[in-house]
DNA sequence: TTTT
DNA sequence: TTTT
């Protein structure tokens, strides 16, 4: 259809440690847990309520896997940007059933550390882990830096996509 | 939990004339069906292929769900903002079971008809049931322009939400 | 026009403790620089880049600006959605001159707090300002409990927007 | 930074026929004006009011600029994700000019007509230009369908980015 | 002027 | 079950 825009963001925290997995071809899926939640106040009680909300987000893509599995541990906090998918399967008893999850997988993906930590308890900020900034990554995939006439210069991305940093286009 | 952010945007065609139920304290709930799709170029064959993913989305607002009532119909393409809400529920069986949808309710959530079509058929644009434009609404609720001061002039939500139009605040 | 959408969404850090004005009739108005960059690697040299991108906020609204007098400092990094909006003016020599501003207004607009430092050196992760939780606040603006049948229980807003959260709603 | 995020998302109608210039080194550049406006109801005359934002919009990328200049046209609605740039420049009289632009170039950036028309008046749907479809283009560059281990089988984006629709990944 |  |  043309015209369809299908985008999921999250701001939350990791339940767990990521699993990672192969496919028989070799390729990484990385499944996360992600709570969000709200807080509020009850009308009549004027209590402070919260409910939180666990999205299961699914990585197919091999940089973001390897991100997922460097550096997101149990606790961190994590900007995702994926799309909406729900797949089918069959129980045991051969019933139809139904999983929605977030998926980070083709243009637009993108998940981005929000904190340094890890593992719930400890800031590691400062005695990081990340040798310098905590990471990011945009599911670019292999894009080289094919043709295009691009002749040198910075690039954000390889190829037709980028504007050197340092050209000055006069625009 | 502090900085949590759960958003849902969608741009797609509804599957069927929604469905509007009441709660037993009159509430109304609208449920809707939208269709997202991408398209992609068989890297092999080269033939052009589509993946189309259903979504379920549920409104619970007076407004929200009377603009739906009144504007939405089938094959009319929408914009939605809202967030993702997964409920458990007992099949037949007695097994858990877990529904996720999509959810305009709180703050921020927000439908907008980006054509003036219904029903499949006929384009009404031109000779419209809208008035003169497609509606949109947000979730205001009954936001009433209460107190904060605001003395008088235009008010795009009423309430201290609302700075006037026509204020030449000196920022 | 029907059918308009009009959002900024950032993550990015406050670079100057926040200004805090009010109109004549009293409103306050907070203005914030936020810094966004981004990084890539030099296609030629090999060598890590970083482009930072500033930004001018102003939020109108005496919720959203009590947290930012609370909460904002210098360094903070922050979730901000809200609107674009270019505005008009005139330098010494008479001439128009236009600023483009993303404005936490109306109806969607959000700041959310991603960590809970402020003031650019200490963590204060822990000992915390805050209580509990970093701050976050919708511009729900003064929407009170109005009308629209709901007789108890708690309310994420107030009025017809909200769904109690403990109904069970059989949708 | 770390943790940085900078995207705008509009969708609103071109104002005029887009504008497509070209670098010395043949770099497409398309420039539009996209024009997003709310409506609201005055608080006190009780009368719609509407209030109509301006948006400039650059085009970096040779794919994005081509659908630009075969099918944007005066009028057309538009669905964009960029992001936000302030660019300094120096007006006649030396003194130094800003001007912000929502930016459509690296990674994550979109384009998507939502409707079939061009130039403001006749409605094109139908009898199209479009052979077909309304065209929607993500800023995948000259993404190639390199290495990864993707033996065959249809890829959304090519290279690792992808996986194939028809797998069956048990996950 | 932020942050890493 | 939509749309192109």
């Amino acid at each position: 259809m043309a015209g369809s825009v299908n985008k999921v963001i999250l701001i939350g925290n990791v339940g767990a440690d990521p699993e990672i997995r192969r496919t028989q071809d070799g390729r990484p899926i990385a499944n996360l847990r992600i709570a969000t939640s709200e807080t509020w106040r009850d009308r009549n009680s004027g209590e402070r309520r919260e409910k939180t909300e666990w999205h299961n987000v699914v990585v197919f893509n091999e940089g973001l896997c390897k991100v997922v599995e460097q550096y997101v541990k149990k606790g961190a906090k994590l900007y995702i940007e994926g799309a909406l998918q729900t797949r089918k399967w069959q129980d045991q008893t051969g019933n139809d059933r139904y999983s929605t999850e977030v998926v980070l997988q083709g243009f637009g993906s993108t998940l981005t550390m929000l904190d340094g930590r890890g593992e719930g308890g400890g800031d590691r900020r400062g005695g990081s882990d990340f040798g310098g900034g905590a990471p990011s990554y945009d599911d670019y995939g292999s894009r080289p830096s094919s043709g295009s006439g691009s002749s040198g210069g910075a690039s954000r991305s390889g190829g037709s996509l980028s504007r050197d940093m340092d050209d000055d286009i006069p625009f």
